[in-house]
DNA sequence: CTGAATCCTTGATGATACTG
DNA sequence: CAGTATCATCAAGGATTCAG
């Protein structure tokens, strides 16, 4: 059976590994966006009762109107999410996290675990490399 | 302590949790860009022997010269990435995970292994949705 | 209250050409 | 070979306004 790493297929060559963009590439690309991650771990927090727009909303400072409806409705395309629309007056919707939704949240907790452990170096090998950097075109001229 | 939910932390207020954007989310990003996961993935590979900068471009067909080169550099910002040049003619560039670079592959390798086994029931419900989403334009013409 | 539509700005990516 | 510089393109995100 196939090698593959990181949910890739390895094809060996002549001239080594060759790995190729695949499928799960377009799930990571919508969690790495600027609030799925935010939106599904705020969810999580209320994993027996939806939750209302307007709370996420509150839930999640700095996030507009428009991004918000548009994360919710990613997710919800990926079955990650339940939208529960009650056609009421104003109309209320709420939202909570399908159990497709909860099956990621164990696995995204140990990687999230591993940047809480570590960001705090990579942040500062950030500032070394961008002092090196600067000190490296001071001399240039 | 604080509570807090995927390196985020909770504060807890009169209508519901709140969640803030933080620090950590700048590493998320960085990983869900086109092709940092490659490149990882692709070292992860060769953990011993340093692969060249060529190398590394084929074994991940499509990646351009200009977005190799940044996504090694900013891996070698944040110290999860070594880099070994060689004044020679023509000269000669290695990379090769850090031991931070390596800490990150069994997290990572537990969430990308649940995007393995569940991105075709993801793929399935995209169609779903939107042939649902067909259906009903479709209906309100 | 929720969400769609519109316009706009910015950053990410890619193509190409040039350099040590 | 590896990297830089420049230019063009495109999608993500934000602000605002309108609608049911």
């Amino acid at each position: 059976m196939a090698r593959e790493i990181n949910g890739r297929p390895i094809i060996e060559t002549p001239d080594g590994p060759k790995l190729t963009p695949c499928a799960p590439g377009s799930v990571l690309e919508r969690l790495g966006d600027k609030w799925t991650i935010l939106v599904i771990s705020l969810l999580s927090l209320s994993p027996d009762i939806p939750m209302r727009f307007s709370a996420i909303r509150r839930g999640i400072p700095d996030i507009s109107q428009r991004m918000l409806t548009l994360t919710l409705r990613n997710l919800e395309r990926d079955g990650l999410v339940n939208r529960y629309y009650y056609p009421e007056l104003p109309p209320r919707v709420e939202y909570q996290l399908t159990e497709r939704g909860h099956s990621m949240l164990k696995p995204l907790a140990g990687f999230t675990d591993w940047i809480r452990d570590t960001w705090q170096d990579i942040e500062t090998s950030r500032k070394a490399f961008d002092e090196a950097a600067e000190k490296k075109t001071t001399l240039s001229r």
